[in-house]
RNA sequence: GUGGCUGUAGCUCAGCUGGUUAGAGCACCGGAUUGUGGAUCCGGGGGUCGUGGGUUCAAGUCCCAUCAGCCACCCCA
């Protein structure tokens, strides 16, 4: 049995679940593509090289949530956890340069190595935009409203919340970092074990911890936003006022934070409560350093990443499945027919399942069971004829057609 | 990675302080109905009680370990 388990934090898709993830998809990419982005798709695992350069040696993500290996040529593989690194490593190898600014959209699975909750699994599914080479602030507006019109396309804005914040551009977090490491030198002794660590790997993530002693702390520490210099306000601000002409709400949040050097300015996340404490559902931000970081010339990004399983679940129940049309051949000699009857009709645009085994009760039954618009019945009457039975599932009602037009009476099954 | 809760049929669950062949509803299969589904009635199959060990005359029930899920922390999508 336990062998026969999917493997901790990953499941089997199955149908159902299938639809629900398909609509968060074709859903978002058909919105992305009304901004201009198209689909791509970079390898599910690349040279653990191209994370761990690029997010940083201490993040959480790189110390303990990689899922890499040694391939048999000796290589560092890894899975990807995230694909913005991907997108950039592609952005670089492939000379999209060129071509810049792209914009792109993708879809696929990422592996963190995390103990599994509701709404967190080792293997999950993302779709993501990138807008790559665009530097000013309304590449980010445009890149949260996207972001936005898929949570409304998708009818769950309304249970979400967007939260914004400023990381500023590098001069001004250098500025900022040196006097909460400074403030937070003096009341060190306040400080949870964790955040003394922090103190010299990612400082500014301790204003987003939840321990009290550091809350505490952190209360009193000094403002990033005091800090930030006049181009970062300026551009922060031009966020503010392209999200408040789109009528797009958002609530200021100060402790909003990414740990990595490479990211600037805008920094969001669509959040909810209807999902537990996995409660960020969209995330993104501005990552100019990333390019220049990874070895190639510099050039500005934004993007964001939204996880499918989430938003799967906050549209909860999936589509129903396209409902077929049931053909039932009724005797040994309708059996050809009702085979190539039913090809025809596939070929036609239907979706159609044909009914074997069993009697013509059984195969009636089927049809109900399989949720059949209509059933098509082929016996030797109607083969004498030149007809079919057309019988509607849901009112019960049955007529004879020839079998010349029947695509044309079966039209408003399709 | 830390702490807590849970694990009985495909699904949802019952099974009292350990005590005969482990139950129900739904689902599934067959029949009533060999050219007509949904409703009804009748019948049937299906469980190494997550797994492994231990305690006991006796374990679904108690103990330990392990696996998995869930919840919180952590982190994030």
């Amino acid at each position: 049995m336990s062998d026969l388990q999917p493997a901790r934090g990953t499941h089997d898709i199955l149908p159902d679940e299938m639809r629900g993830h398909r609509r968060v998809i074709d859903t978002a990419r058909a919105v992305a593509e009304r901004y201009g982005y198209d689909e791509m798709a970079t390898p599910i695992f690349e040279f653990s090289r191209v994370f761990k350069r690029t997010l940083g040696d201490t993040s959480d993500i790189v110390t303990k949530e990689m899922y890499s290996f040694t391939d048999k040529g000796g290589d560092e593989i890894t899975l990807r956890p995230e694909n913005t690194a991907g997108v950039a490593r592609c952005f670089m190898s492939e000379g999209l340069a060129q071509n810049a600014p792209v914009r792109l959209f993708y879809a696929g699975p990422m592996f963190r190595y995390e103990r599994p909750q509701k709404g967190r699994l080792r293997q999950f599914h993302q779709i993501g935009i990138e807008n790559i080479g665009t530097p000013g602030a309304l590449a980010d507006i445009e890149v949260i409203a996207t972001g936005a019109h898929i949570l409304d396309a998708l009818g769950v804005r309304d249970r979400t919340v967007l939260e914004l914040n400023t990381l500023g551009d590098g001069e001004s977090r250098d500025a900022y970092r040196a006097v909460l490491v400074e403030y937070l030198q003096t009341r060190i002794g306040e400080l949870s074990g964790e955040s003394r660590e922090r103190l010299t790997r990612n400082p500014l993530r301790i204003l987003d911890s939840k321990d009290e002693g550091d809350r505490r702390v952190v209360a009193d520490a000094p403002i990033f936003s005091d800090y930030l210099n006049e181009a970062s306000q300026a551009f922060f601000a031009e966020v503010r006022e392209g999200l408040d002409a789109l009528g797009i709400a958002y609530a200021i949040n100060p402790r909003l934070v990414r740990g990595l050097d490479y990211y600037s300015h805008t920094a969001f996340e669509f959040t909810t409560e209807a999902l537990g404490a996995q409660g960020a559902v969209m995330a993104g931000g501005r990552y100019d350093g990333l390019i220049g970081m990874m070895g190639g010339s510099p050039t500005p990004g934004v993007g964001w990443a939204a996880g499918i399983e989430r938003l799967a679940m906050l549209c909860g129940d999936p589509p129903p499945a396209r409902r077929p049309i049931a053909v039932v051949p009724v005797g040994d000699a309708a059996r050809i027919p009702a085979l190539t009857l039913s090809e025809g009709l596939r070929r036609a645009g239907f979706r159609v399942d044909m009914a074997a085994g069993g009697n013509l009760a059984k195969r009636m039954k089927r049809a109900n069971k399989i949720a059949a618009v209509a059933a098509v019945i082929l016996g030797e009457d109607e083969l004498a004829r030149g007809s079919a039975t057309v019988r509607d599932l849901q009112s019960g009602t049955q007529e004879e057609a020839p079998l010349a037009s029947l695509a044309d009476r079966l039209a408003r099954y399709r």
